[in-house]
DNA sequence: TTTACTGTACCGTCTGGACGGTGTTGTCAA
DNA sequence: TTGACAACACCGTCCAGACGGTACAGTAAA
């Protein structure tokens, strides 16, 4: 049935996060990612063919998820600006302490251009972000900020202090205006 | 003799962050390295007795010559903050839009703890920064703004263009002051 | 003689993927 | 209504190839 595919599909996606996450970007490999889905490997091949398409499902699930996310910050309250929704939603992903998106590495290890999907998104996002603002500035900073933050949950560096995390936010919601 | 071997670790650190760029870091294996360094694989396990070890010399060597350029920027005017030489000399680290250390993602696929003396010197730094401004939240931006961008060349993430990259940096050194 | 390799042969392990099955479900003619 | 049949979702096994690492014999320079 369809309605059990597309639970094998979302069960399997999430399995390949964890094991990314819990046995390291380079071990994930298509059993680890069938037994921690509980599905034999059969039938992970059935649900995505090829590695290729598994990673690829894991960016696609990834990029959906971000900009429902973004919309729905951005909707909440209309008055806010994209930019402001982007940075409250970014804070809130990087207060986990460990990586939501390690699969990242694996994605880059097996292909880099696996990620040429969300390079794309990012660089629309930007341009988005361009037409709402005239200080450039401003913004290039806020986005760039932005961007460090992720990058240092992505590599689950913690220099950050929740107190300085908080006052980060603060001081980019001011620039940002 | 110590010469031709110290020339031998350094071809083969070449040589790995050479493959790891141009092959992918998923394709970083002993034998593409010891081909391209113009060694033989035996020669290339003599220098490094594990692929562990030649992944520790290749953080080992990043860190040094990070740190000695940052030394050198700091040095060269005394009268400006470290923080304006680490926004300068990122700022020409990521010029190149070809990012030259995605060995570093092969080092993650084999173990996230490869990086581990990366974060420690990473949160070094920021502290040595701390000590010299008084005011957090401009540093805050600046530092996290910086992590940006290295993320971005890191990931071959041409988001911004030149005009921009100018535009940021100007931005980001008259806030640090 | 020691150092710093070269070159080759080889081993054990792991992995992606192909393949042939199996049960369950849906469809449709009789 | 029912029985045949087909599509679907999945299982379990097997295999060729790649990889890290070992072993070892040879060699050329210092």
């Amino acid at each position: 049935m369809r309605a059990r595919k597309a639970n094998s599909r979302d069960k399997i996606l999430a399995a390949a996060a964890d094991v990314a996450r819990e046995a390291g970007p380079g071990s994930l490999s298509l059993e680890a990612v069938a037994t921690r889905a509980g599905v034999s490997k059969g039938g992970l091949l059935y649900n995505f063919p090829t590695k290729a398409k598994l990673m690829q499902g894991l960016v696609e699930r990834y990029l959906k998820d971000f900009q429902k996310a973004l919309e729905a910050r951005a909707a909440e309250n209309g008055d806010e600006s994209v930019l402001s929704a982007y940075i409250k939603l970014s804070a809130d992903d990087c207060e986990q302490p460990k990586p939501s998106a390690s699969w990242m590495f694996s994605a880059i290890a097996e292909d880099p251009d696996f990620l040429a999907p969300i390079k794309a998104f990012k660089r629309q996002l930007f341009e988005r972000l361009k037409e709402e603002t005239d200080a450039l500035g401003s913004l290039l900073v806020c986005f760039l900020a932005i961007e460090g933050l992720r990058s240092m949950n992505l590599f689950d560096s913690d220099v950050l202090s929740p107190d300085e995390h908080k006052l980060l936010v603060a001081a980019l919601l001011k620039i940002a205006g």
